[in-house]
RNA sequence: AAAGCAGGCGAGGUGAUCGCGAUCGGUGCAUCGUUGCCGGGGCUUCGGCGGCGGCGGCGGUUCGGCCGGUUGAGGAAAGUCCGGGCUCCCCAAUGGCCAGGCCUGCCGGGUAACGCCCGGUGCGGGCGACCGUGAGGACAGUGCCACAGAAACACACCGCCGAUGGCCUCGGUGAGGCUUGCCUCGCCCGGGGCACAGGCAAGGGUGCAAGGGUGCGGUAAGAGCGCACCAGCGGCAUCGAGAGGUGCCGGCUCGGUAAACCCCGGCUGGGAGCAAGGCCAAGGCUUCGGCCUGCGGAACAAGGGUUGGCCAUGGUCCCGUUCCGUUUCAAUCCAGUGCCGCUCGAGGCCGCCGGUAACGGCGGUCCCAGACAGAUGGUCACCCCCGUUGCCUGGCCCCGGCCCGGCGGCGGUGAACAGAACCCGGCUUAUGUCCUGCUUUCCAC
C-alpha cells in the first residue's frame, strides 16, 4: 500500500529542513520528526496540488536490513497503517518516520503499536 | 523399486475490486491568452489613462484536478569477479621502435569482445550414465629443494662382493742352502681366510622426491649388462585441419620446482565512471561615451603545451593572436533529478535455411518498467497443486489389505531466494516445485 500523492513528502529541501529543524519524538523502534508544513519548499509539481492536512515520509535505511525486499515491506506496512489511522491536526503538518535498526527484529504488531503511541505523544492522534 | 547422472520448462493461472508509477485520450474543474457586459472606485491637462471584482463568449493545455484506456521487476534484478557499448579527462588515440603490464597459455570453432561458450585431444576419477582439469618451455641461463639423510647433480651410512691387486695361512711345485728334514726365495698352480686397496647400487634406512618399473637371465657381487612386456625419449611411416592417434625401428635414460626469476607465443595507450556528461550566462564599475572579468561565434597556425620514453605524420584541443556578438523580462531548483542523458537494443518472438554444437543468415512480426525520499502492493472468488480422510468402479491376491481412476469433506500454501536505478554479454553465489532422457543393482513376468 503506497501513500497517495497529496500525503507524500518529496524533495531534497523539505527533508533537509525536517532533519535540521523538526521536533523529535524518540520511540524504541521509531523516531518521529515533526514540522509545520512549508509548501514553498516542495518541488514545483507538488506545489500545484491541493494541500492535505499532512504529508509523511517513512525512512528505512539499509542499517535496518540489508535486503531491499525487507525494507520495502516495512515501508508499505507503515504507509498502509498511516492511511488507515490518519494523523489529525488543525494546521498542516509534515512528518518523517525513521526506523531504528532494532525495528528489523520486531514483529509487525509491535511496530504498529509503537507508531500509534508516538503519534499520540506528538498530539496527532487522540 | 532403490541408488545415481545429465538436461530443460517455469517461477502459479483467470477474473473482480481498492491503491501506486508511467503513458495516451477526453474534460475544460482549475489556469492562461483574448474579448464583451456590469459594478464600485483611483488619477486627470476632462480627451482619457491604468487597474480591481463579478458574469459570459472564443481559443489553448506548461504544471495540477477529474474520467477512461494501455502498461508496470528477476532468473538470478544480487555479488560487482571479467568483457564491452556510451561519456568525459590526459590535444588526437594514426604509424614505427623500445620499455612496461597481463592468473593470457592443449587444438579447432563461436562472438562486438572476454579469463566466456561449443566441439575435440591428452591426463585423472567413477562398475557405469558421466564428471574434473592452473594442460607452453626445466638439454637458453640463474636460483631454490627446510627437517631428516651418506648424498637433493651426482652420493656410499648400514649392507653385498672382494673377480683383480694386497696380506695371512695350508698344500703342490721349482731353485738354492745346509745342521738332511728343515729353512730361504720364487710361481701364468690349487684350497682356506682377512676385508687393506678396490668394485656395486640389488636390499635396509632418510625423505614429497634417491633417477625408469616388473620378471627372467647374467655376475665375485651387482647394474639396461642382455632379453620380454610396460612407461619415457628420439626417428620413420601412416591417419587427422590440428591438439594428437596407431604401427615399426633405435640406442637404452635425462631428479623436482616456472602460483621462483626467466624464455617462447598471444593480448595490450592510461584514468575515471550516469553522482559520467550536457542544457537553462551573465556579473561588476561608470563621468552613461564606454571599460573590466566572463560566456558564445568566426578566422589564423609563427611560437609554446603532449599520453611510460623517443621519432614520424596529421590536426587545431588548450595557451596564444585578430575580429564580431552578448548583458534582460521572468523564475529561484543553481543542484545529488529543474530538464536532457533515459531506454529501439550486439532487442524479443515466430518461421525457413546452414552448422554435431556454440552460433550464424534470411523473412515476418512486436514495442515490452523508466522511478528519483525512489512506483509492481492489499483483499476476495474460481481453477490448478500438495497432504489427509470418506465413498464408488475396476484389478490383484495370502480375504482384508494393496494399487489405479473418479467424486466429496477438511486442512495447507500461493510459497524458496529475492526488488530494476545508464545499457548489454558472461561468470559466481542464493533458492522451492515439476518434467524428460540415461546408468547401475535388485525383484516379477
Amino acid at each position: 500500500m503506497a501513500l497517495p500523492p497529496q500525503h507524500r513528502l518529496r524533495g531534497q529541501r523539505a527533508f533537509d529542513r525536517l532533519y535540521r529543524q523538526g521536533r523529535r519524538f524518540q520511540g524504541e523502534l521509531i523516531v518521529l520528526r515533526l514540522l509545520p508544513a512549508l509548501p514553498a519548499l516542495l518541488p514545483c509539481s507538488d506545489r500545484g496540488r491541493p494541500q492535505g492536512a499532512w504529508r509523511c515520509a517513512v525512512v528505512v535505511s539499509s542499517k535496518v536490513s540489508k535486503r531491499a525486499v525487507r525494507r520495502n515491506r516495512l515501508r508499505r506496512l507503515l504507509h498502509g497503517h498511516l492511511l488507515a489511522a490518519a494523523p489529525a491536526s488543525v494546521t498542516p503538518q509534515w512528518l518523517l518516520l525513521s526506523l531504528k535498526p532494532e525495528a528489523a527484529l520486531a514483529c509487525e504488531q509491535r511496530l504498529l503499536e509503537e507508531c500509534d503511541e508516538i503519534l499520540r505523544k506528538a498530539g496527532l492522534l487522540r
